[in-house]
DNA sequence: GCAAGGTC
């Protein structure tokens, strides 16, 4: 059989190009993990059955062992000692398995990540997935490396296959680490230092990042300018005269000054001469230079600046007309075309289009340029539509940015724009006056981007030694404005120029300072930082500016270079930065004060804020419920603060009281329709009781809706193994989960819409409607287990005979109460669990995590609903 | 609940 070689892309659509390519078309492609394509060819002398697969971005991530992940747990200064893991990103789906099971029988590897330091290092992740030794680099292992994926690029790289660079893997291991360790450091003491003192600080987390922070800097730098402005008069002079019946204002060559008298006096000279004499005209050929080509961060700016559209938003957009072949790959820095791009076949996509057609035809017709020199990264093409589309295919936003990009294209194929510019100068009093016209010779690539032409402005004929009355010379007096907020655009610009983020990660950065409320994006997108976000900047100022500069990104950026390029040693690298930022943060937090003194006088003390609600088991006093994300009880006399769920109101349960601590329980209630309302004890909310309970929320997450956000992060009653207590899963529980394996309990304020929630996923089930009360009752189904609840029906239309209105029962084996009970799920319920794991109703708290077999009573389950 | 970087 012919040895087999596995080539492994970044993405499935390199993979594709690459097959295609190297097969001639003639391949055969199989689902997987991501798709695998499969062909015979050449290699290296031999003839061989080639597989060509991909992975889908990095494999691995970092992040710390288990062991560090607890907030309460670790002192964040000990994270920049602790150890490091790296797992899989993205365990779902399953391309480390993939990867491994592709790569059996393989006698070769050619690698064909991205040509750059991520790519360097996903290398070495797909080397470690497949298991192959990475010292067979160079015998059994080669890198292939291209600047573009055409034809002519894509066969070189195969031609001169090199090995992996260790050095380039490297120096991204480092950065990861550094960047963990800084950013979760300082994030956990802030959010916890800050969020243990004050109410009205409105952010679940106070994050701090070497990115993020430097964007916020930015921002804050800005409205700093504009709040500490003083705006200071000037005065300016500006002779109009009449000619030819134009009526002409002349700008005065100082501009403007900053002294009336001064101002006076030129004015009086001006006056007293009376007379303009023309002292030059000037007449210029100009050109404005067509667009080169369109990568990413160029895109951004226009979405945002001329589409109102967020780079979040914007990318999103080019992501999905990228994967619906309109667009090609929208994540590139490249403004230069690949020499053997094919131009015309891009207009001739495009000549019938209703709005833009005719310009293209006339290009084809008459003959077109290539885009202006631009400058070729070596990643992607620049940006270029793929495919002819109507508004009605895209949807308003996805298809304007659309619009936009081949607007961009055309014009970067179109003439450059010409125009002849007249300066007019003139002489009088000693003093010098211009005035400019524009006329328009040539539009080139403004009519199909006419947002960039140039104005016509027509001016009188005149001659040089011409002599003209002025009409009036007016004293004007101005104020000096200051800047505008920050604009999007110019953050991605200024992010752009400071290397903060890559094209890809500059709109997750910005993102980022909005969702935590540094930020707030205003009309015409200027960045507008809120208190939070000032006040933060102000205390960085205040003890270690460093940590808000935007060279904080280059020192490591600088840092990881030396390991990229063999100059440095990588784990002295990650050693002498992580021990420089250890300063850092010690100094930080000895100076935390100096930030806080800023916060104090912004925001309100946690004993000021929020409304009395429930009692404190320690003190017996009530505490304060702090309404702002966080929310948060907080206890003025012990000056403990207990976390709540988020994205729901809370309320007084009733006045009911943990068995465990004497907390009043509070019950929770999620908004929307069918939304689940549950009691909860502050204390044990906070922190469980219970050994072994950090399981249950293992399985919390798993079966909690990935996309959405996670409201319950500790314990509430329906979690609790609590044998006796009334609220708990215990008591509460009826029976196991129809669609996973958690427990449905009894919503205890559902009447008269009586119903079971589960406690992991969304699944509900509806009870007798209309019942006066249901409970349950303590006593267990001899034949399945479930507990056995007590209704007491409405006597108006209970189905008991005789009038009866109590009735006890299993839902499951009862006939009358099954056929009364209806399964629904939460709109949101997404993940299906296998099996039922633990099928028997409540009961046992220990005997949580028991599978089942396969030998289901049919009884047991919903399966007949 | 934390960072930044890939990509879907």
């Amino acid at each position: 059989m012919a040895p087999k070689v596995l080539m492994v892309a970044e993405k499935p659509s390199i993979a594709l190009s690459i097959a295609s390519v190297l097969s001639g078309g003639q391949m055969s492609t199989r689902k997987g993990s991501t798709e695998v394509h499969e062909f015979e060819g050449m290699f290296r002398g031999t003839r061989v059955q080639f597989k060509v697969t991909s992975v889908i971005g990095h494999v691995f991530s970092v992040d710390f062992p288990h062991a560090f992940q607890s907030w309460e747990g670790t002192d964040p200064i000990d994270l920049f000692e602790a150890p490091v893991l790296k797992s899989e990103c993205n365990p779902k789906a399953h391309i480390c398995r993939h990867l491994s099971s592709e790569a059996r029988g393989c006698t070769y590897f050619v690698l064909w990540l991205d040509c750059d330091r991520e790519g360097e290092n996903i290398c070495y992740e797909v080397i470690e997935s497949t298991g192959i030794n990475e010292n067979e680099a160079g015998k059994r292992i080669f890198r292939a490396r291209f600047s573009s994926v055409t034809d002519k690029d894509i066969r070189t790289a195969m031609d001169t296959l090199t090995v992996p660079n260790k050095d380039e893997a490297l120096s991204v291991d480092a950065r990861q680490e550094i960047d963990l360790k800084v950013g979760v450091a300082f994030t956990r003491f802030q959010t916890r230092y800050f969020q243990g003192k004050y109410g009205n600080l409105d952010s679940r987390v106070i994050s701090y990042g070497p990115c993020q922070t430097p964007t916020l800097g930015f921002c804050v730098q800005r409205s700093m300018l504009i709040s500490t402005f003083k705006p200071e008069k000037f005065w300016y002079i500006s002779p109009v005269i009449l000619k030819d019946g134009y009526e002409l204002q002349l700008d005065w060559e100082r501009n403007r000054v900053f002294d009336l008298s001064v101002a006076t006096m030129f004015q009086k000279m001006v006056a007293n001469d009376g007379t303009l004499k023309v002292t030059d005209v000037s007449m210029k050929e100009e050109s404005k230079g067509r667009p080169s080509g369109l990568n990413t961060v160029n895109m951004l700016k226009v979405a945002s600046s001329a589409l109102g559209l967020g780079p979040h938003i914007a990318m999103h957009l080019a992501e999905r007309l990228y994967t619906q072949g309109f667009i090609s790959y929208p994540r590139t820095e490249s403004t230069a075309y690949p020499a053997s791009f094919d131009f015309r076949s891009v207009l001739v996509s495009q000549q019938n289009n209703p709005i833009w057609g005719h310009e293209v035809r006339v290009l084809l017709a008459d003959g077109f340029a290539k885009p202006r020199q631009g400058h070729d990264a070596g990643d992607h093409p620049p940006i270029t539509p793929m495919q002819p589309a109507t508004e009605d295919m895209l949807g308003n936003d996805a298809w304007r940015l659309y619009q936009y990009i081949c607007q961009h294209f055309i014009g970067s194929m179109s003439p450059d724009c010409r125009y002849t510019r007249t300066v007019v100068e003139f002489m009088c009093g000693g003093e010098t006056f211009r005035c400019a016209g524009q006329h328009v010779s040539s539009k080139g690539f403004t009519s199909i981007m006419p947002w960039l032409a140039v104005s016509e402005k027509n001016l009188p004929q005149f001659k040089k030694g011409e002599k003209i009355n002025i009409a009036k010379v007016d004293l004007s007096e101005g104020n000096t404005k200051p800047p505008d907020y920050l604009s999007e655009s110019e953050l991605i610009s200024l992010m752009e120029k400071h290397g903060i983020g890559t094209d890809a990660s500059i709109p997750v950065h910005i993102n980022n300072i909005c969702e935590r409320n540094y930020v707030q994006v205003n009309s015409g997108r200027k960045l507008v930082p809120t208190a939070l976000g000032t006040t933060l900047i102000r205390g960085y100022q205040r003890i270690d500016p460093d940590l808000c500069l935007p060279d904080i990104r280059g020192f490591i950026e600088h840092q990881i270079t030396l390991v990229a390029q063999g100059k440095a040693n990588h784990m002295q690298v990650v050693h002498h930065v992580l021990q420089q930022f250890k300063q850092k943060f010690s100094y930080f937090f000895r100076k935390i004060e100096n930030m806080d003194a800023l916060f104090e006088a912004q925001f309100s003390p946690l004993a000021n804020s929020g409304r009395l609600l429930s009692k404190c088991g320690k003190c017996n006093r009530y505490m304060k419920y702090i309404s702002t994300q966080p929310p948060r009880l907080y206890c003025i006399t012990c000056e403990e603060v207990y976390n709540l769920p988020q994205n729901g109101t809370i309320k007084l349960y009733k006045e009911l009281m943990c068995p465990l601590d004497g907390f009043e329980l509070l019950l929770f209630s999620m908004v929307g329709p069918d939304a689940k309302s549950f009691p909860l004890c502050p204390f044990c909310y906070s922190s469980p009781p219970f050994e072994g309970i950090d399981n249950l929320f293992a399985s919390l997450k798993l079966y909690s809706n990935p996309n959405s956000k996670k409201v319950i992060t500790g314990m509430p009653c329906f979690l609790c193994p609590h044998p006796t207590c009334r609220h708990s899963m215990i008591t509460q529980g009826v029976c196991a989960c129809p669609e996973c394996a958690g427990t449905l309990v009894l919503d205890p304020v559902s009447a008269p819409k009586w119903r079971l929630h589960c406690n992991l996923c969304n699944c509900l089930v509806l009870l007798p409607h209309g019942a006066h009360r249901i409970s349950t009752t303590g006593k267990r189904c001899d034949s399945c287990d479930s507990a056995i609840i007590e209704v007491d029906f409405n006597k108006n239309n209970t189905p008991l005979g005789g009038g009866e209105t109590l009735y006890q029962g299993c839902i499951l084996c009862d006939e009358l109460l099954h056929s009364l009970v209806e399964v629904k799920h939460g709109k949101s319920f997404s993940v299906r669990a296998r099996g039922r794991g633990r099928g028997r109703g409540r009961g046992r708290g220990r005997s949580r995590g028991r599978g089942r077999g396969k030998n289901i009573d049919p009884k047991m389950s919903f399966r007949d609903f």
